[in-house]
DNA sequence: GTGGTCACG
DNA sequence: ACGTACGTGACCACT
C-alpha cells in the first residue's frame, strides 16, 4: 500500500510519501492538483512516482530543491533535511523515526539494506510525513523571492521545470542494454585480467615481494605497489606525487617507470581491465530491468556550471570513450538505430560569440577542420588549410591545446606539459608561451573579453551566464593567492561551460516535447554535456536526426549567423558504433 | 570517512 | 618566491 501526506493552502500544496486513499480522495486529488500548483522538494523522483503509481498528473508544479539551487549552486546542500535544519525551527524532525528505525533493526538483527520501509508503523511515520509537507512548504515561501531575479527566473521556468519532466522521462526510458553483449564481455574481460595477473607473478621478484610479506600482493593498493615499486624494486621515483606528498602511483607515473621494469605495464594492465569489469559489466548486469533497460539518474542541481550530473545504478556521463566493450553493449532493438548526435567544440564556439571576436567567428564561418585553421591563422602557415593536419603537425596540435587550455585559464607551464604529453615531444614552457601571445594576437577580442570577465569577476564575487545561471564565488577574496585565482579561472570557465551545456539541453528538451507531442516512437536515454542519445526507429532516423538538428541549431541568442553550432550524428546498431563485433567476433 | 586513482566532457 | 587547467562520480584500500 502507497500513500502521502499533504500540507495545503490557498496557493499550494505539497506532498510526501505515506499510506492509503481510496478512489474517493483521488478524485479529489486530482482536481486538486490539476487546480493548484503543487510544491515538491525533488519533483522529478516523487512526482514521477506518483505519475507512474497513481496516473495523477501534475500540470503546474514547483520544486524547492531547484529553487535553492539557484539560490545557491553549490552542490551538497539542497537536501530536504539540510535546509530544513537551515532555514525552519524543525531541523529534527527525522530524528524520532530513525530512532524508531535503529532499536528495530537491532532488535530484529537487520541490515540497513534489507530494511523494509512498510514496516514503520503509521503513528510513527504520520508524525514524519506530514513533517515532510510542512517543511516543503515552508522552504517554499522562503525560496519564492528568488523569482524576483528575472535572470534565475528565466533559468528556472525555461530550464529547470521544463528540464525536470524531460529527465522524468530520459530516465524512465532508460538505457537498452545487450544481456548477451553484457556475458561476453564480462568473461573476455575475466580472463584478461587473470592473463594479466598471471603475468604479473611470472616476475620472479614479485613473488619473492609476497613472500617476505607474508601476505598475498594486492595490484589494486596503492600502499603495497608504493612499497613494491619503489623500496623492494628500487625504481626511481618520478617526482610526482600525491595530494598527500606519498609517491604518485597513477598511470602517468607507471607508464614512465615501464622503462626500468616490466611490473609497471603489468599493472596498468590490470587496472585498466578491473576497471572496466568492476565499474562497469559487474554493476551494470545485475540492476537491468525485465526489459534489459538500465534506469540511472541524471541531474540538475548536481554541478555549479548548470551541467547535468549522472549517477544511481550508474553514471552514464563516463563510460569509456575509446573502449568499445561498454558502449558496444548499448545496443537498439531490432528495427531501430543509436543515434549519438555530439556537438562540436561547443565551448570555443560559445566563447567566440560572447567575446564577439571575429577571428574566431570567421573560424566557425569557414567551415574546414577547426584546429587546422586555428593553428593556420595564428602561425600564418604558407599552405592550405587541409593541409596543415600533414604539413604542421606539431603546430596544430599546439594550437588546438592552446584553445582548450585558455577555456581553463592555463598558464604557459600547463600549455607546454598538456602539448608535451600530446604530441611526445618536448615543447618547452617558453614556446607555450610564444604560442599564447601569437594566438591572442590572432584573437585579441577574445583576450580582451577575458580580460574584462576576469576583473568583473575579482571584483565582484559573481558572475551570471548567458541563459542566467549565477556562479557565486566568495573566495576572491581569500587571502590565499591561490585559491583566489582558482575562483577566478572557475569563473571565466562557467561562461563558457554553462552556456555550451545550456545549448545542448534546450536543444534536448525542445526534442522531448516534440516526440512526445508527435507521439513519435523515438527515446531520448542519455545526455553527456555536449552530446544526446537515442534510441530511434529505423523508419524515424530522419525524421528524428532533421528535428533534433533543428532544435539543437535553434537561435537562442548564441548563434553565429550563417554557421550555427557544429552537431555530428553517428548512427548504427550499438554505442561503440561497430567497433564492438570486430573485437569480440560477429555472432554477438 | 578519506585518500588515491581513473572514467568522462 | 610560489602556486598555477575547468567541471564531474565511482570504486578500492585502509583507518
Amino acid at each position: 500500500m502507497l500513500g502521502f501526506s499533504l500540507a495545503y493552502n490557498d496557493k499550494c500544496g505539497a506532498y510526501i510519501d505515506t499510506d492509503c486513499f481510496d478512489e474517493t480522495t483521488e478524485a479529489l486529488l486530482q482536481e486538486l492538483f490539476t487546480k493548484k500548483i503543487v510544491v515538491f522538494h525533488n519533483a522529478k523522483f516523487d512526482m514521477a512516482f506518483f505519475e507512474y503509481h497513481f496516473g495523477f498528473k501534475f500540470p503546474r508544479f514547483e520544486d524547492t530543491m531547484l529553487l535553492h539551487y539557484l539560490i545557491d549552486e553549490n552542490p551538497g546542500g539542497h537536501g530536504l533535511k539540510q535546509l530544513t535544519l537551515k532555514f525552519t525551527p524543525f531541523g529534527d524532525y527525522e530524528k524520532p523515526m530513525y530512532e524508531w528505525i535503529d532499536n528495530y533493526r537491532k532488535e530484529h538483527g537487520i541490515l540497513k539494506d534489507q530494511f523494509n520501509w512498510g514496516d514503520i508503523p503509521f503513528d510513527v511515520m504520520k508524525t514524519y510525513a506530514a513533517m515532510d509537507a510542512l517543511a516543503t512548504f515552508l522552504l517554499y515561501e522562503k525560496f519564492i523571492k528568488i523569482k524576483q531575479n528575472p535572470k534565475l527566473l528565466w533559468v528556472y521556468e525555461n530550464i529547470l521545470i521544463p528540464g525536470t519532466r524531460f529527465l522524468i522521462d530520459t530516465q524512465d526510458n532508460g538505457v537498452p542494454f545487450d544481456k548477451k553483449r553484457l556475458y561476453v564481455a564480462q568473461e573476455a574481460m575475466q580472463n584478461d585480467i587473470d592473463e594479466a595477473i598471471a603475468a604479473l607473478y611470472e616476475n620472479e621478484k614479485v613473488r619473492r615481494f609476497e613472500e617476505l610479506n607474508g601476505k598475498s600482493f594486492n595490484p589494486n593498493s596503492t600502499v603495497q605497489l608504493r612499497s613494491l615499486l619503489f623500496d623492494y624494486l628500487g625504481l626511481n621515483p618520478t617526482g610526482k606525487k600525491t595530494g598527500t606528498g606519498a609517491d604518485s602511483t597513477d598511470a602517468e607515473v607507471l607508464k614512465e617507470l615501464a622503462l626500468q621494469s616490466d611490473v609497471p605495464q603489468r599493472i596498468l594492465d590490470i587496472r585498466q581491465k578491473s576497471k572496466i569489469k568492476n565499474t562497469y559489466l559487474d554493476k551494470i548486469i545485475p540492476q537491468l530491468d525485465r526489459d534489459s533497460r538500465l534506469r540511472t539518474g541524471f541531474n540538475l542541481h548536481g554541478t555549479t556550471s548548470g551541467r547535468l550530473s549522472s549517477s544511481g545504478k550508474l553514471n552514464m556521463q563516463q563510460l569509456p570513450r575509446d573502449n568499445p566493450t561498454v558502449k558496444g553493449c548499448i545496443k537498439a532493438a531490432p528495427g531501430h538505430k543509436i543515434v549519438a548526435m555530439d556537438l562540436t567544440t561547443a565551448e570555443v564556439y560559445v566563447a567566440a560569440i560572447l567575446a564577439k571576436d571575429e577571428a574566431l567567428m570567421d573560424v566557425f564561418k569557414s567551415g574546414g577542420n577547426f584546429h587546422s585553421t586555428i593553428a593556420h591563422k595564428v602561425f600564418n602557415l604558407p599552405c592550405e588549410v587541409e593541409e596543415v593536419a600533414e604539413l604542421y603537425p606539431d603546430r596544430r596540435q599546439a594550437a588546438k591545446a592552446v584553445t582548450f587550455g585558455i577555456m581553463y585559464g592555463a598558464g604557459p607551464a600547463k600549455i607546454s606539459e598538456q602539448v608535451t604529453k600530446d604530441s611526445g615531444k618536448v615543447f618547452t614552457k617558453q614556446e607555450a608561451a610564444e604560442t599564447i601571445n601569437d594566438y591572442f594576437k590572432t584573437f585579441h577580442k577574445l583576450r580582451k573579453w577575458i580580460d574584462d570577465n576576469q576583473k568583473f569577476i575579482e571584483h565582484n564575487g559573481f558572475i551570471y551566464s548567458y541563459y542566467g545561471r549565477k556562479r557565486r564565488l566568495p573566495n576572491v577574496a581569500s587571502s590565499d593567492a591561490g585559491i583566489r585565482s582558482h575562483s577566478i579561472r572557475s569563473g571565466l570557465n562557467f561562461l563558457v561551460q554553462s552556456a555550451a551545456s545550456d545549448i545542448n539541453l534546450l536543444g534536448a528538451i525542445d526534442m522531448g516535447a516534440y516526440i512526445k507531442a508527435n507521439n513519435m516512437k523515438s527515446r531520448i536515454f542519455a545526455l553527456v554535456h555536449d552530446s544526446i542519445l537515442a534510441e530511434v526507429p529505423e523508419e524515424e532516423i530522419d525524421h528524428y536526426c532533421e528535428k533534433l538538428l533543428h532544435f539543437v541549431q535553434m537561435d537562442r541568442g548564441l548563434t553565429i549567423p550563417g554557421a550555427p553550432v557544429g552537431c555530428d550524428f553517428e548512427i548504427d546498431e550499438d554505442y561503440s558504433m561497430g567497433k564492438f563485433t570486430k573485437m569480440y567476433g560477429t555472432d554477438v
